[in-house]
RNA sequence: UGGCUUAUAGUUCAAUGGAUGAGAACACUUCACUACGAAUGAAGAAAUGAAAGUUCGAAUCUUUCUAAGCCAACCA
């Protein structure tokens, strides 16, 4: 149990003792206290300062000391400043908690609570490679997952892969017209960006014969409905939908190549899932929905066949959930998506990453759910989040201003190759070891980078800097850990000793605090659903080491016992950054 | 025109309504390797878009304004 849960109900029973007065646990406020004042934590006073009708000074002075003699384990001095009661806790209780800790792997895990959450995260279109804006998605998507499995829950990731429709179909015919036969294999390139350079291509195309017809007198809006590659393509999908043997053939082929391409991405940022969805097979789910929402009156049919709902008196507009010619839309498919992962799944929670572009789309999906009466729409989550842009704006296939997420790794790779032999501490690294070595950093640097932002937020990422190694990143966490590593390597088999007591140090105190802490900040960015906490967390306790570590020797500390002592702290330390840039899905290196 | 989101040092990010110093990081100016690993540490300078209100107390809540982004498709 967390420091403050245990406090909070001792302030709440001495206000109960000394004074009669009912407070609820929630109506207080318990803050780390500030550095520039004496104590560890603090209790704020002004909540019922005025009920209690006596002076914050006198109030905290009476609470102080009833805390101190009551629990003279827990607290060993108090201070009152204005109205705020500063608590010191007792170096034995820092001490002992440190103790029963240090070498736990699984500090901050919770056993399972039995409930299931689905995450699905990722979803691509098969028409082009991972960008930037994916990784985000993939990165935050797999944390959130792995925050919530270390919070007790059973989680299931899934994809829903958007597979078909006309975007598809645009690159298909820019195959069928531009390839000669071409595939992945005979021009060696990887199947996601092959496919990718037909979709380009298909643009280019499209352009150039819309101008012609432009030119010989057609209106822009006409010449793009007549331009015969988009016709070409209207009737691929209507081919498609009907089934053409030919045409399902080449849709299966270029699929199959992308998604050669995206395994190997995946594998190589560590993504992965339990469950992919095609949009193949659940575009046509949902209709049930139809019949079942205007039984229930939920939905409304209009003279011209469609049907719709009425969301006005919630603030929204009314939204179309079946064309006139029966076809589903994208929400019908939603509701029947999300009904279908019930069937399968039985979720508490269903968690969707999406950019914040559907944030209105997620708000009608939830709403339709919850006027059908679905037991399962209360647990709809949308982890929304903000695109990445560049400098120049929003990043744009067409204009070519994409960063690829290849090419992305690929070059972290390379700094951190360049970075690591230019150090030259890894000489006798193996080349494998080495490789390894380059992703860890590289990925960890790349990963951090976007995970440490607060997901709604919207983040600039500039090309012409490459993402830093130094300060607020991961290869700096890393380094940390590396170099606690090396320590604990030297001090091997002089664990078990006499522990170290006596008065703690302030930076040892201060260093201990924050490791206490570190199940809360998992609850935190569980319930938030924010790696990002995660992220500023793991940065604070490198940097706290790190001051604490030129500061004070461990290998040559004041006595045996204070090295034992700080040996745990330092393999303390190591084991909660190892697990918390695990929830980020880093990897942390023996040495770097 | 409506709805949602965002606005904090030169830049990128923090701060459950709490402390007359709003924290970091990068960049900038200094200093520290005969040291358990300098991918480090220490010191310095630098910010709440504007205005009103709510209260013991506001970057945080309310209103208005300004700017940016997204949405409001029988597109996905």
């Amino acid at each position: 149990m967390s420091i403050i849960s245990q406090i909070k109900p001792l302030a709440v029973k001495a206000l109960k003792d000394l004074y009669n007065y009912d407070i609820a646990g929630p109506d207080l406020t318990i803050n780390t206290t500030k550095p520039e004042f004496e104590g560890d934590y603090t209790l704020v006073m002004f909540s019922f300062v005025k009920q209690l009708k006596k002076s914050p000074e006198q109030l905290g002075n009476e609470i102080g000391e009833h805390l101190t003699k009551s629990n003279p384990e827990i607290f060993t001095a108090f201070n009152v400043i204005k109205g705020f009661l500063n608590l010191t806790v007792a170096d034995n209780y820092w001490i002992n908690f440190l103790q029963s800790n240090f070498s736990s792997k699984d500090f901050g895990s919770k056993p399972g609570n039995g409930e299931t959450v689905m995450v699905e995260y990722s979803s691509p279109n098969t028409n082009k490679p991972l960008h930037l804006g994916h990784l985000r998605n993939i990165f935050l998507g797999w944390s959130i997952a792995r925050i919530l499995k270390e919070s007790g829950y059973k989680t299931v990731k899934s994809c829903i892969v958007n597979d078909r429709g006309i975007h598809i179909c645009k690159s298909m015919i820019a195959w069928q017209l531009f390839a000669n036969g071409a595939s992945p294999r005979s021009t060696g390139i990887k199947g996601d960006h092959f496919v990718g350079e037909y979709y380009v291509k298909f643009n280019d195309e499209y352009k150039k014969q819309v101008e012609e017809l432009v030119i010989r007198g057609m209106k822009k809006e006409e010449a793009e409905k007549e331009a015969p590659i988009m016709k070409g393509t209207q009737q691929m999908l209507l081919d498609w939908e009907a089934g053409k043997p030919e045409v399902i053939g080449l849709w299966e082929k270029m699929n199959g190549w992308v998604y050669e391409g995206f395994d190997i991405t995946y594998k190589r940022i560590g993504a992965d899932f339990h469950k992919m969805y095609y949009e193949s097979n659940t575009y046509l789910l949902g209709k049930q929905f139809v019949e079942e929402g205007l039984k229930q009156g939920v939905f409304f049919r209009k003279d011209d066949g469609s049907v719709w709902i009425d969301l006005t008196a919630d603030g929204l507009d009314e939204k179309l959930v079946l064309r006139k010619d029966g076809t589903s839309v994208y929400i019908t498919q939603d509701l029947g998506l999300a009904d279908q992962k019930y069937e399968e799944f039985k979720y508490n929670q269903s968690i969707y990453v999406i950019a914040d572009e559907q944030n209105y789309h997620m708000k009608v999906l939830k709403l339709i759910l919850q006027k059908l009466n679905k037991p399962y729409a209360e647990g709809i989550d949308h982890l929304s989040y903000g695109m990445v842009e560049l400098p120049s704006g929003r990043m744009k296939s067409r204009e070519g201003t994409v960063v690829d997420a290849d090419d992305m790794v690929a070059e972290m790779v390379n700094v951190a190759k360049h970075k690591t032999e230019e150090l030259g501490k890894v000489k006798d690294f193996t080349e494998a070891e080495l490789k390894e070595l380059y992703d860890t950093i590289a990925l960890g640097a790349l990963k951090f980078f976007l995970l440490r932002v607060d997901p709604k937020k919207r983040m600039i990422f500039n090309p012409e800097e490459s993402i830093d190694f130094h300060g607020f990143t991961g290869p700096f966490v890393q380094y940390t850990h590396a170099r606690i590593r090396s320590i604990l390597r030297k001090a091997e088999g002089t664990r078990d000793k006499a522990q170290g007591t006596g008065g703690l140090l302030k930076l040892e105190r201060d260093l201990i605090i924050l490791l206490e802490q570190y199940p809360t900040i998992i609850e935190q960015a569980c319930t938030e659903h924010n790696p990002s906490v995660i992220a500023i967390y793991v940065f604070n306790l490198a940097k706290m080491f790190n001051t604490f570590y030129t500061e004070h020797s461990v290998m040559n500390a004041e006595s045996e016992e204070k090295k034992q002592f700080r040996l745990q702290l330092s393999e303390m330390t190591a084991n909660v950054i190892a697990s918390g840039m695990g929830l980020l899905g880093i990897k942390v290196p023996e040495r770097m």
